[in-house]
DNA sequence: ACCTTACGGAACAAACTGTTCTGTATACAG
DNA sequence: CTGTATACAGAACAGTTTGTTCCGTAAGGT
């Protein structure tokens, strides 16, 4: 890719986080993505169609990045913490945000951190239905596998979102712990 | 109130949910909502500021009644079904969903059902944190019980986007049935 | 019957959108 | 190093949407 796209596209995605920090996404206009990233008008649309293209393909370079290495990790260690291991998929994804260097956790605690866990969820499901070991690690039969996919990735995001939501207070093993008795009757 | 701002009011929230079964809430501009409930600019200025404030309203006023009226069945028979038991909160809520007959069902299945979930989430810790009967019912000592509100309203609404998605198919009866099974380490 | 007030509708400036155009600067290949 | 391709900036454009103000009319409430 040329030189020159890739700068525009991380001003854009730097300026486009920046205003994210201070104000809701459906209250953010192009002209001001394009104001704060410093460039013309016409290369912005030269990039981005839309303002949701722009919110996707950076949730994608986000969370790419994440889930893989968090899959990685829970390839060989299991979907959550049992006891004496240091890993888990679950885990991991909760000491990566944590550790952050990206920006991703100040989007995941941004006013429009709803967009952002939406689209979460739905790699997250992704993920799980192409993990190799989920027959083995789920209970609860009787239940669609389908349905339990969602309620595991779903109750992922809302402990997130409640995790978040209180300033990352309790630290992620003890995250991990709640989510793994909560999940009980399921992982 | 005014006769003729209860009309009003009423033709507004008419014209706007007929527009959210037909396209995304972003995408609906309040010209065709002043459009659709056929009125006059100045008057919907009048009645809402911003469209949010409009959505608010909206749904302050369907998931008043339907939680109202599950609350009190619950309250005599408790969260979730037992055996033997024809009613419990969640049951008669996705009961009443089904029966529907007011248009909340289809907010809920359209685009931007998102929305309306969420604030039906927040509806619902709030009635469950006013429970009385709630720390009885729940079980899973060691996590406190704010992440347990959070989780369990979380996970029921979730079920609800996933059931709505596949067409409420299942019936209220076995989705009631799922979700004892996967909450059984909670509730 | 009177007074209050909600409504309709026009008109308004302001902002945002998405597109097109032109000239310049930069990247990349040979 | 040179030429070609193309990404960029910036201006200009018409078309929408927004939120407000105005006034005359119509309906409600007492």
């Amino acid at each position: 890719m040329d030189r020159r796209q890739q700068k525009t596209r991380a001003a854009i995605f730097q300026g486009f986080t920046s205003l994210l920090e201070k104000k809701p996404y459906h209250k953010i206009t192009i002209q001001e993505i394009i104001d704060a990233a410093n460039i013309g008008r016409s290369t912005f649309y030269a990039h981005f169609e839309t303002k949701d293209e722009l919110i996707r393909a950076l949730c994608r370079m986000l969370f790419d990045h994440v889930l893989k290495s968090a899959f990685d990790a829970g390839h060989t260690h299991g979907l959550v913490l049992k006891e004496g291991q240091a890993n888990s998929i679950f885990c991991h994804i909760l000491q990566h945000l944590q550790e952050d260097r990206s920006h991703l956790l100040r989007l995941l605690s941004c006013e429009s951190n709803a967009i952002f866990l939406g689209y979460f969820k739905a790699s997250l499901i992704e993920l799980l239905r192409s993990y190799s070991q989920l027959g083995k690690e789920m209970k609860c039969q009787g239940v669609p596998e389908d349905f339990l996919l969602n309620h595991i990735s779903g109750s992922f995001v809302e402990m997130l979102q409640w995790w978040i939501g209180r300033g990352m207070k309790p630290g992620p093993q003890d995250m991990d712990a709640y989510f793994r008795r909560v999940m009980a009757a399921v992982l």
